[in-house]
DNA sequence: CGACAAGTGGGTCGAATGTCCCACACGAGG
DNA sequence: CCTCGTGTGGGACATTCGACCCACTTGTCG
């Protein structure tokens, strides 16, 4: 019998249920499913969650607590801000070509949250937008640029290419379309912001996190 | 006995069908919540269709014929083009406001398609796709504009957008978050585009369906 | 050693699901 | 009138689901 203290075990199924809803969709993790994944036995599920449901929010959550990184460029000195914002979005492309089935589970996690658990929609999509204020912020200041329109406002619009190519790569999984529609929406997101003329440069303070 | 021809009875079904979708999402639509939607017993169910699998599948197919309309201004002459590109975008996001439950249902289908019916979502997105191009040839002619990124390309970029300002409405419902992103959205997309000197503008037949 | 909490296994419950069956009600066509 | 094909109703089926229960093992601590 291979005991196992609670919150491994609750790690353990975690990471389980995010394998199961990937490889095979939400509909399709039952607790069932989710202990064969976990190779462990029904009681041992109940054990450590209350619920299936309490299992999801769990999940919803864990996952989004690790998707600090992606997006930002490796912050490059000396190029234009449409360079910046081109790397930014490839980079994201390459992770969503390496690991298309987490994305596509984060995006169902999103809707079942969108119709169960609102809140736990907002914080993710609040998470998001706080990403890519930060990245924003970051490529205007190494480029030296400045937005023209509210920060926030071109943050919502990152996120929503960032969302909108996802479901377009994950539909048709054409790897050059998709390149070519970021390097489009880099360049028309870049044309919210202007050089700042040299010297009136602000010190780069306000670009910290 | 009310005695219904299949072919309406198939209608009904589906018309049902994405009435429960809507309101209780796919997974909640079961052959029973359906019928009791429809007011049918689950015998007519099955005398109209093999399956509950074929029933959705004609529900996207379905779906997705009637998504025609949206996103095409209503063709103001003498209006620049991000002045266009922003009435299509607004008048996009008061149809999603007007019926919001229809929208998340049409992404819950999609990503549905997207595990089971790849193609169907696929066919989904080229009609996305049809739609947008025809919105933007038209606008750029009427605001005496060409495009300097490949067409297909912007058309990616413009489908993309809607999704992920969907989502981002869908998660936060702030009608006025919203319009600042699809205004922002609109300059940004504009920029893409170049004014046409007077003089070699080309006839607008190349705008036509 | 003995008691007790922590963890485990297997079986089981009621509810819900998709699907199917069969006896029946009609209207049309002979 | 009878018959036959198209619908219709009310169950019934096996399967799956989430949840739970209880008897058990094992480590720990007195």
């Amino acid at each position: 019998m291979a005991r196992t203290p609670v919150d491994v075990r609750r790690r353990e199924l975690i990471a389980a249920a995010l394998r199961v809803v990937a490889s095979r969709g939400l509909h399709e993790a039952s607790t069932r499913a989710i202990v064969a994944e976990a190779d462990m036995s029904l009681a041992s599920f109940h054990y450590a969650f209350e619920s299936r449901d309490e299992l999801i929010d769990r999940l919803i959550i864990d996952v989004l607590a690790k998707e600090e990184k992606a997006v930002l460029p490796d912050a490059l000195e000396g190029r234009s801000l449409t360079e910046l914002l081109t790397d930014g979005l490839m980079g994201y492309l390459d992770h969503l070509r390496a690991e298309p089935t987490r994305e596509q589970a984060m995006l169902e996690l999103t809707q079942h949250a969108l119709r169960t658990r609102r809140p736990l929609a907002q914080d993710q999509y609040a998470q998001y937008l706080r990403i890519a204020r930060e990245s924003l912020t970051l490529a205007a200041a190494h480029s030296g640029s400045r937005w023209t329109a509210p920060l926030e406002t071109v943050a919502q619009l990152l996120v929503a290419l960032t969302d909108g190519l996802t479901l377009n790569w994950l539909v048709n999984r054409d790897d050059e379309a998709s390149r070519e529609a970021a390097r489009a929406a880099a360049q028309a997101v870049a044309s919210l912001a202007q050089p700042v003329p040299a010297g009136t440069a602000r010190h780069s303070a306000e670009a910290a996190a």
